[in-house]
DNA sequence: AACATTATGTAATAATATAACATTTACAAG
DNA sequence: CTTGTAAATGTTATATTATTACATAATGTT
C-alpha cells in the first residue's frame, strides 16, 4: 500500500462523515447547519475541514455549484484529476472514473509551455431520468 | 456566417469592453469597481451583463477564481466547450483551443446514460514564467 | 398604438468565504 | 518525560460573492 491511511481529527471526522452520507453535494452552510449539535458552530470550522478533506482527496469540491461530494474513486488517493457528471435538471452529480479519460486528460500537453499537474472538468446535461421527463 | 452579431446594450458594452481590455481575469466587485464613473452603481447591474455575457459567449467564468475573462476563441460563439489553462502561481489564466481535446470532449461518453451537452475544463500548473522561477 | 421582451435602477439581504487572534492537542526529538 | 513544533480548534468579526424584490425605461414586433 503506497499511502498510509490520513486520520482524521474530530471536526474532520464530523464533517467528512456528514457528507459521505448524503446522496448530494452539500454546500458549507448546510453542513454548518448540520453539524452544530455536534459542537460546530462557526463557519470557519467548517471551512477549516473541508479545506484538509480536499486536500486529502477525500471529498471534492465541485466549482460550478459551491459544493462538496465524498470521493468514492479508490483511485484518487490525492485530487489531482477530477471530472463530474452534473445534470442541469435535478442536479445529481457523480464523479466519473473513466481511465481513458483521465489518461488522456493527464497527459494533455499543449504549446503553451505550462505543465499542468492538476485539472478538474465539469460535464453538464440530463441524467437519464430527467431527459426521459 | 451563421450567428448574426448580437448587439450588447450599454451596460453589457461597458463590461465587456473592461473585460476585453483586462490582461487577467476579473472579478465581480472589482468590475463594479472600476464602472462606477460609468454610472454603474449596483452589484445586480454587473452581474446581470455578465450573466448575458456569459450566456451569448462573449465571456467564459473561470469556476474555480469566480472570474471572468473575454472569449477570444471566435469558434465558441457559444459557451459549451470551454477549457483553461491556470497558473497557481502568478494566476495567469488562458483559455485553451485546442480541436483535438475539444473533439475529444464534446465526443466523451460513459455508461451512465447521461447526454452531456456542454462541459468546462480547468487546468492547474505552472506557467512557463514562474517555473523558470 | 398596443403588446411583449429585454434592459435598467435601487435598496435590501442572502450566501459564501476569510482574517486575526487566542488556545489546545498531537506528536516527534532530545 | 519535557520541550519544541506543527496541526487542529475555538471565537469574533468582517470580507467577498451573489440574489430577491420591486419599480421603471428602452427596444422590438405586430
Amino acid at each position: 500500500m503506497m499511502h498510509k491511511e490520513y486520520i482524521l481529527s474530530k471536526n474532520q471526522k464530523i464533517i467528512f462523515d456528514l457528507i459521505d452520507k448524503s446522496s448530494e453535494p452539500m454546500k458549507a452552510y448546510s453542513i454548518l447547519f448540520n453539524v452544530q449539535k455536534k459542537g460546530i458552530k462557526a463557519p470557519l470550522q467548517v471551512y477549516r475541514a473541508l479545506d484538509k478533506l480536499v486536500e486529502i482527496g477525500k471529498i471534492h469540491k465541485i466549482e460550478s455549484r459551491n459544493a462538496f461530494i465524498a470521493c468514492h474513486n479508490s483511485s484518487c488517493k490525492i485530487s489531482k484529476a477530477t471530472a463530474f457528471s452534473i445534470c442541469e435538471s435535478c442536479e445529481k452529480v457523480s464523479e466519473i472514473n473513466n481511465s481513458k479519460l483521465s489518461k488522456y486528460l493527464s497527459n494533455f500537453e499543449d504549446n503553451s509551455g505550462m505543465k499542468y499537474s492538476k485539472y478538474n472538468l465539469e460535464f453538464f446535461g440530463l441524467c437519464k431520468k430527467c431527459k426521459s421527463k
